[in-house]
DNA sequence: CTGATTGAG
DNA sequence: GATTCTCAATCAG
């Protein structure tokens, strides 16, 4: 078995500098001059280079900072909406060069690219004999667009900080192991150190124009997968770039120290700490940290300030006697583990990661909305705080779900039409543990959360966002949030979350794409549909609750469910019954156990509709329900 | 599907 | 391991 890397493309790693502080000095560049840095809630999330300089660092203490340096200035950054709207801007001028839409974003500051088609391109274009004279096209069917660039040298840094010499290259697959001469000869060392030139070049093209256009600065990494490329970026920063050079080397089963000299991937890799590899994180690091150090847990639980760790390293994990995937395997496998789990870390310190970059994400998988409190344990208190959630996660919903409708029908300006609907609304909530004076459990797992349907009403244009809001609390937020504390007190929360997942995009829900989507309207909501097919001429929703309540969205029906053949009415018991799933608006009541308690349902209570939140009386509900069924 | 965990910035 | 406010992937059941 020989374990090889995959080093046919080329990926470019971006990472803004200091990237909340380079918003706020692009809104106000007086400040760039300054030591500056962004502030949420104690901590100073991030400054800028100025003040890096004078001592700050990121993650510090408001307190410490100040007394370090006293004359910072000090930038409130816990609204993230310019953060959000700069990250989008430099995502989508970065997109703009990609030819393959390959552009991954990690977190607001850092993206991806796969330019291996730019790259290949323009190696074909190269002129041999004079490539110090070279021209990068940037656009396939334009030759005048691109840039002029020497193809004789790497732009920007270098790992190892010398490049190979043209007059005398070394060829490191010569002196390798019979074993490996499968492997594609050694041009493909030379194309690899071409491809990774065009490659630097491209990069500091993208550098410098996004400095000029946008105005910020960036460091990036260049090698053949994101794994290196992110780890190369971190060599020089900021407002820089480094690339990784051949040889890449050849992986084997008895690669040893003597393989690992030939190249420079693990050259590079080896000197990583464990932890530091991306993918590696807090507590599979800590796995295989106790197993290098041979030490059970219970020796650095001693450590109270112990930042006093011996440094494990990617080389010492990778030496380690019968290392290898399957130990690995042992080590950080087990319950809740992903599975391949050690093959995948062994590839991690090898230098190998073959995911790919993917394409330019039209739509989120989840939006969510947060905030921490000191103290939070009355119902009341909770209430007014979910309702601001509520508020900012329904304008971010319109601000990054909703798009200008450019249907030829609807001339007038302002009308929108939503890019996805999200399926599951959720809230979490992060309970301090309740410190015991008599030893009961301290166990203090973080964060719990309960999740459901997300109502349809939240999808309207027609009401004002407040209203939405109301609505979604009384029908969807304290029911949610009496599942989750059943106990009327007792509790105190430091933190609450909204948020809405499960996105089901526009042009797949319904019709065609969907198939997944119809499969599940069938099995869950057959009666439903059954029903209306049969009723609806008797009663039109639209005179019967003229209230309006439409979905926003032009919601159509599907083929294939208008060709459903329709069936008896005898499971109107099925809508009716669902009324027992309707939350009562009242509050505050509790049984003897101090449990929340819902009121009775007796004939003439008002109830709230699932899906748009209105108020009417118990038996006009089964109706209302077929309306909404007709709708969807 | 839901709810928890892990890892990323 | 925690601090802030997120986002994504993946697991068990």
């Amino acid at each position: 078995m020989t374990v090889m890397r995959n080093d046919q493309r080329i990926i470019i790693h971006f990472d803004y500098d200091c990237f909340y502080a380079s918003v706020f000095e692009n809104e106000d560049p007086s400040l760039k001059a300054l030591p500056l840095a962004v502030q949420q809630k104690q901590i100073i999330v991030t400054c800028n280079y100025e003040a890096r300089r004078r001592g700050l660092r990121k993650l510090q203490l408001i307190h410490e900072a100040k007394k370090t340096c006293p004359d910072v200035v000090i930038v409130l950054g816990e609204e993230l909406g310019r953060f959000r709207d700069a990250s989008k801007s430099l995502y989508k001028f970065l997109e703009s060069f990609t030819w393959s839409g390959k552009v991954e974003r990690l977190g607001f500051d850092e993206v991806f690219l796969d330019v291996t088609d730019l790259v290949e391109y323009n190696q074909a274009l190269l002129n041999c004999h004079d490539l110090s004279h070279s021209f990068f096209q940037l656009k396939r069917e334009d030759p005048t667009i691109g840039f002029s660039f020497n193809a004789a040298e790497i732009a920007g840094h270098t790992f190892p900080e010398h490049p190979p010499d043209p007059e005398n290259p070394s060829h490191p697959q010569d002196s390798l192991p019979r074993s490996c001469t499968a492997v594609p000869k050694y041009d493909i060392n030379d194309s690899l150190l071409l491809r990774l030139t065009l490659g630097s070049h491209l990069a500091q093209h993208l550098r410098w124009s996004m400095e000029e256009e946008k105005g910020y600065t960036s460091t990036v990494g260049i090698s053949t997968n994101k794994l290196l490329s992110k780890l190369a970026g971190n060599l020089h920063k900021p407002k820089a770039q480094t690339t990784l050079i051949p040889p890449y080397g050849i992986l084997a089963d008895d690669y040893n120290e003597t393989a690992g000299r030939e190249s420079n991937v693990t050259l590079f890799i080896d000197s990583h700490d464990i932890g530091k590899i991306p993918g590696i994180g807090f507590k599979m690091s800590h796995s295989i940290r106790n197993h290098i150090l041979s030490r059970p847990a219970e020796f650095d639980d001693g450590l109270i300030y112990g930042e006093t760790k011996e440094q494990v390293t990617v080389r010492d994990v990778r030496l380690f006697p019968n290392m290898g995937p399957e130990l690995l395997e042992t080590l950080l496998g087990g319950a809740g583990a992903e599975r391949g789990i050690g093959s995948k870390t062994w590839n991690l310190i090898n230098g190998i990661d073959d995911t790919e970059v993917r394409q330019m994400k039209r739509v989120p998988t989840q939006i969510s909305i947060e905030d921490s409190y000191m103290r939070l344990d009355t119902l009341p208190e909770v209430v007014k705080e979910l309702r601001m959630l509520a508020t900012s996660l329904i304008k971010r919903m319109h601000a990054d779900l909703l798009e200008d409708d450019e249907d030829p029908d609807a001339v007038g300006l302002g009308a929108k039409r939503w890019l996805a609907h999200p399926k599951t609304l959720r809230l979490t909530t992060r309970p301090r543990p309740p410190l015991n004076a008599d030893g009961t459990r301290t166990r203090s797992f973080n964060r719990i959360s309960r999740s459901g349907p997300v109502p349809n009403f939240i999808f309207t244009f027609k009401e004002s966002v407040d209203a939405i809001v109301e609505k979604l609390i009384q029908v969807a937020m304290i029911p949610m949030f009496k599942r989750l504390h059943p106990q009327q007190a007792g509790w105190n929360l430091s933190l609450l979350n909204v948020a809405v997942t499960n996105m089901v995009e526009a042009a797949s829900e319904g019709k065609g794409g969907g198939g997944r989507d119809i499969g599940r309207m069938f099995k869950r909501q057959e009666e439903v549909l059954k029903v209306w097919r049969v009723e609806d001429r008797d009663i039109p929703p639209d005179t019967v609750f003229h209230e309006d309540e439409h979905d926003g969205d032009t919601a159509q029906v599907d083929d294939a469910v208008q060709a459903e053949p329709s069936a008896g009415s005898e499971a109107l018991d099925a809508i009716t019954a669902g009324s027992e799933d309707m939350m009562i608006l009242t509050q505050n009541t509790a049984d003897e156990n101090g449990v929340w308690e819902e009121d009775e349902e007796d004939e003439g209570n008002m109830e709230v509709c699932h899906e748009c939140g209105s108020v009417m009386p118990a038996f006009a509900m089964a109706a209302h329900e077929r309306y909404h069924a007709l709708e969807n």
